[in-house]
DNA sequence: TAACAATACGGAGCGCTGTTCCGTTTAGCA
DNA sequence: TGCTAAACGGAACAGCGCTCCGTATTGTTA
């Protein structure tokens, strides 16, 4: 578990934006979107993509652990943020939604060998922070965190590329859902 | 559940020689296996690969159902042919094995699309040949067919390019335990 | 502040892949 | 034995992950 940070500003900087790019394009096109593709959005040549990341899966598993981590982060500070405590639980299920196209693209990426790892420690980090959520929203539906987020990742499994299919308004109903 | 048949001699050997190549470069070098290998296996072009196979995935899907169907077949004749039923037992298991390995690759090949159909067609089609092997070796230790063979899958599960673990050994060793 | 390593960057290019295209061969029929 | 439709082979294409190296930027030292 090293934690190795460049040294120079701009590398440091870069490797935040490529995150935050890969982040995007894997939103937007999935996680199979080509490493140019990604480049490209965050501005940067190949060399300084494959510098950081020193292969593909590295990307994604890195994504991974900074959308989590994300994810964590947003908890709280939406809570303060937010209009209300509602609307920050539906606030943070939508990036919830983001970080589970990553999710599913993972399994894919490392076959069996690190995926339950990571799993675990997407559950220990996750699973608080939307219960701290879920009891500032006061609602009268009983739901625990584990079992809503289970719930909405099943919404979300193939959601890709299926026009018939918008996972997203269907998580957002069931959490309307949620007070009534 | 269309079965088209080509008109032409030739046409109907490649076909089949193309079914026996493909399943023996997965069983060699995985279902990661490049398409020319395959041709190359064959002694064919590679359009006569794509005008039979239209894309990979049709390919082994093709090869997933040729397989079914040949160790379906093969449970009756085994029976007749081995020294033995316990003999025609263990054969049948190898070729199951080999069988494991195209149907490991399956899962990311058709995600999710039509691989449930599939899984119970093959588990239809295999497991009252595999309960005919079992009742006809008159083993002590009661297994049930689907028990068994589900063992045996989950011993190859992760079996792919790992020298360490011989799946097919142990294999060997569960089903030479079941005499006892 | 100027000069200089050290570090990081960009993107053309490599090797590999699945897939297509089309000139050539062959099977089956009159 | 021709003739034609069907099938074949493999070079060529497009797109991928990844590498390499000349160029630009950074932070340090005088």
């Amino acid at each position: 578990m090293s934690e190795s940070k460049p040294k120079r500003a701009d590398a440091r900087r870069n490797e935040k934006t490529l995150l935050d790019a890969a982040a995007a394009v894997f939103v937007a096109s999935g996680v199979d979107a080509p490493v140019r593709d990604i480049a490209a959005k965050a501005g940067v040549g190949m060399g300084t993509i494959y510098r950081h990341f020193p292969t593909r899966a590295d990307l994604i598993i890195a994504v991974y652990r900074h959308q989590v981590e994300a994810c964590a982060a947003a908890g709280p500070s939406l809570l303060e943020t937010a209009s209300s405590p509602h609307a920050a639980l539906a606030q943070w299920i939508d990036l919830f939604v983001d970080f589970l196209v990553t999710k599913h693209g993972l399994a894919g990426v490392l076959q069996g060998d690190g995926f339950d790892s990571l799993h675990a420690y997407f559950l220990e980090r996750l699973v608080p922070v939307c219960a701290r959520l879920l009891e500032a929203a006061e609602l009268t539906a009983r739901v625990r965190a584990l079992e809503l987020m289970r719930g909405v990742g099943n919404l979300c499994v193939g959601a890709e590329d299926n026009p018939d299919y918008d996972a997203r308004r269907l998580v957002g109903l069931l959490i309307a859902g949620l007070r009534a």
